[in-house]
Order: C-alpha cells, then structure tokens, then sequence
DNA sequence: GTGCATGCAAATCTTTTGCACTCTT
DNA sequence: AAGAGTGCAAAAGATTTGCATGCAC
C-alpha cells in the first residue's frame, strides 16, 4: 500500500497505521519501537516479545506481538525469513537507494552456521531471471535467498 | 559424502545406506519409495508419512518418518526447504547435468501461492555471488533461493 | 458508543525425545 | 549378541484462535 515510506520513526509509523486504517495502539507502538531499534537484525516473535519486557516499560501478551508482526507484515512493513527449522524472523522492511520499486525489491542475507548472525550481502541480482520468468508465464510477486556458510568473523 | 550418486533406485539407494554405515531398514525403504515415486515434488513429513500409509502396504510411525528424514538429509540425498509457516519439505537429492560438482550445486524453485505448487525454475546464477562473498571473507556452504507468485497454470 | 485490538487460556500443528522393545548386521 | 532403529507416548516449541474485556477513534 505505502511501500516506499521509509518507517523508521514512530510518527511516519503512526501516520501508516492510519492510512491503513489500523489504530495506533501500545502494542502496535512496542512492536514497531523494538523492531525500529534493532532494524539491523532479525528477531523472532519470541526475541521481540523479550525485548519489548526489557528495553521498554510497556507489557503485552505472546498473542498481541504474533497478531502485531503479522498486521505489519500485511502491510508491507517488514521483511519476513525463515530458516530451516527455526522460528519465523522479522526486520523492518528497508528500503534501499538502489530500490527503485519496492514490489520489485528483495533482501538478500548469508546466515552463519557458526554465530547464526543474518546479515544483508547487498543488492539484487535476481531481475534476469524474473524477466525469464515472466516469459515463461509466471507472474513473480516475491522471493527470499539464504546463503548459508561461515562469516568473516567465524571462518 | 556421496554426492555425485542419483539415487533413483532402491538398489542404489540400499548401497547408499551401506557405505554411510546406516542400516536398510524398512522405515527407510519406506520413505525412500515414496520420495522416489513423487520425486518430482516437494513433501512434508506428515505427507510422507500419509504416502507411506496410502501408497505401500507398510505402516510406520510418524516419528520414524522424521527420523529418517533426518538421516537422508544428513547423507545429502535430499533437498529441503521450507516456505513461511510452514512444515519443511524434502525432496529427493537431483543431480542434473549443469551440476558439476553437487556442492556447488543449487536447486531454485518457484512456489505458486495459488495452487501450492512448488517447481525448479532451472540452471545456477549464483555463482557470481558467492565468488564476490568469498572475496569478502564469506565461506559459502550452501543457499536456497525462493520465488513465489503464480505460475502459468494459475495465471 | 462502536467495534477493533488485546489478554488469557486452550487448542493446533510441527517436531523432538525418553524409553523399552525389535530387527539388522 | 550388540546396538542401531523403531513405536509409543509425552514433551516441547511455534503459532493460532475463541471469547470476554478494554481501549482507540
């Protein structure tokens, strides 16, 4: 719907929640304010909901922070991963100079098998084979790469 | 430890199983078959594990089709995946003729969100990319790449 | 005031695990 | 015979859902 408001502050956030028509709530507000805070990882319902009881002085229910990061899913403000086997991971959804659609945008990350760490390996290069497939008859409407191995820091 | 080996055939997979020191075990004969059978798709244990039921004349517990799963994974006869929120899936390990060497190798697959089919879409075009992470320090060992929308049939 | 959003608890789904028993080697 | 593999049942982890209450608008 908004996909190239950059939400990194709490107003622009509040002001998408409404175009949205979504209420602005404490729940909603605690989500975004960790998800803002730690915009350079991944976090796992789990993580944000620990967060949320640490960093701020808000508390909500496992269930809100589920229902949140699904709502903000839907409306294109978070990129969501999913590793093998683990938990479903959310980070709000950056985008970048070299995104001039953001429908056409994808994130790329290498996952360490040593740290776990996820961390972004830069820009797209995937559009060749969208193109492909658009020939071929396939409407293409996302995609999500792993590279998985050992980091800098690991190997 | 394989990895050049196509197990298409219970024979080979039976020799597979040997020099990996594991046991021919009916659970494993089991899982291996319906792979094979329907090894043109992607299926999540609790699909196996109904294939077995439906398909053979053996029966076996849930767990065991987990296990095994497991096992085949660890000797590298399968590819899994997982799409967001859902169960893994497996598939057996193919080694096309673009695969030169199977730890270089890398399968993409397309998943249509209407109709829940999961297909390759075809060769590597990767390789650039992992050479300029290695360039970074990155020890690549391994990536999935997805994409998802409507393929042809459902478009 | 209206109804969307939340808390709570229970349910669901996927996967794992402990243990005794069985079958492969 | 030894011990790897299985069945069974229970546990664990992730996520969803029904329902009554509460809060945003």
């Amino acid at each position: 719907m908004y996909p190239h408001l950059m939400a990194k502050h709490v107003d622009e956030f509040k002001e998408v929640l409404q175009e949205n028509k979504l209420r602005v709530t404490k729940s909603r507000l605690a989500v975004f304010t960790i998800l803002d805070k730690f915009s350079d990882q991944f976090l796992s319902p789990d993580e944000v909901f620990d967060l949320i009881h640490s960093e701020t002085d808000y508390s909500c229910d496992r269930a809100s922070v589920y229902r949140v990061l699904a709502t903000l899913a839907d409306i294109n403000l978070l990129n969501v991963t999913q590793f093998q086997g683990q938990a479903s991971k959310y980070q709000i959804h950056h985008h970048t100079s070299d995104c001039g659609d953001c429908h056409e945008k994808h994130e790329h990350y290498f996952k360490c098998l040593k740290c776990d760490a996820i961390q972004p390996i830069g820009d797209c290069f995937i559009d060749a084979k969208i193109k492909e497939l658009a020939k071929k008859g396939f409407l293409t409407l996302g995609h999500h790469l792993e590279i998985t191995g050992h980091c800098p820091s690991c190997n």
